[in-house]
DNA sequence: GTCTATACGCTGATAGAC
DNA sequence: GTCTATCAGCGTATAGAC
């Protein structure tokens, strides 16, 4: 939801609030360096109202893990809606290029956060659909010509495995210009490793 | 070290069996899911000898990221020590790929851990020296024409981006065949990429 | 539903004997 | 140098008033 970026804690449904809270202060410091009463203060709620909503911290985070991946999701049922493997990529980068500048606790959330460290039982990240279904579209193109043939993860870690890492350091703050502009750039170098 | 691997708690020095304990679990479970008993108990010593080597927890943190780097820098510089920038990329995702088999906890910590969250004032481990050493090769190479032009930090993140992805996807147990199969095939599309 | 005040367990760290 | 026993503080969670 667009309820977890802005800090506006003006008025909406106090669930976002505290969500929002959550996230901001989980990507600064990690879930671990957080307590309840810093999520509390920084929501400007009670600790009372955590338990009620969430059951607790970690009911946060398995809240908040929920909706970035159903974010995500969007963005690639959005990014493969057409035919061409092709086009969709480039839309794919470039929307998580947009993302890492506009919604930055998003990303880290998905891209850095070791969510099995706070959440038991939760499976990785990437094995979750919307990167399953990424992987089977690239099986998919191999099939039928549209990719080079290969072994599927290697060819799916080479088609997004530059924006990705690319991503990962911008977040860590090692790379100091907006993604954005490097789009075009890093489509053009990953298209050119898998074309059939 | 060497050290760092295998789990003979037989005989060998203190520190080692420290760091080889604190390493599988920091692994296993997070630095912050691991307490201080925990350690003490599978390394078989006491509470006492962990203060007073490390003095706590986070300095057993510390001692591993400095021995961990240490590798990596050794793994860097024996790769790039011949002129042939191609060939040093290839040694290079193949020693990582065999790493990611034989020394799993190794490169779990390197990969995989958040250092921020439980090293208070470290800087991300991708802006140390032997990572930078690897972009500083990317930009002679590509000032000579060894290498296509581009942005450092793309070009950087294509030639490794792969080989890092399915190290991360290795380790998180979603590839679940060994990587060095794929070595050959990995470098082959990375190279496609940024050929000149 | 929201709040405050409180209880309890765990963990990092120390003291002091050997 | 190594150990055991103990302490103090923090952080989660609950109880109970409003």
């Amino acid at each position: 939801m667009h309820c977890l970026e802005n800090d506006t804690t003006t008025g909406d449904p106090i669930d976002c609030r505290i969500l929002r809270a959550a996230l901001a202060l989980f990507v600064a410091r990690g879930f671990h360096n957080v307590s309840v009463h810093d999520i509390q203060r920084r929501a400007g709620v009670s600790v009372g109202s955590i338990y009620n909503h969430f059951g607790g911290k970690e009911g946060i985070a398995r809240a908040l893990y929920a909706q970035v991946l159903q974010q995500m999701e969007a963005l690639v049922a959005e990014a493969l809606a057409g035919s061409d493997l092709r086009a969709g990529h480039r839309v794919l980068v470039g929307r998580l290029f947009e993302w890492a500048e506009t919604r930055p606790a998003l990303m880290a959330y998905v891209f850095q956060a070791r969510h099995r460290e706070f959440l038991p039982d939760t499976p990785p990240i990437c094995s979750a659909a919307p990167f399953r279904r990424l992987r089977d579209r690239v099986v998919e193109a191999m099939a039928c010509g549209e990719l080079c043939r290969g072994d599927p993860w290697v060819v799916t870690s080479t088609l997004f495995g530059n924006a990705i890492r690319l991503v990962q350091l911008r977040l860590d703050g090692l790379v100091d210009a907006p993604l954005p502009a490097r789009t075009e750039e890093t489509v053009a170098l990953a298209w050119r490793a898998v074309a059939p």
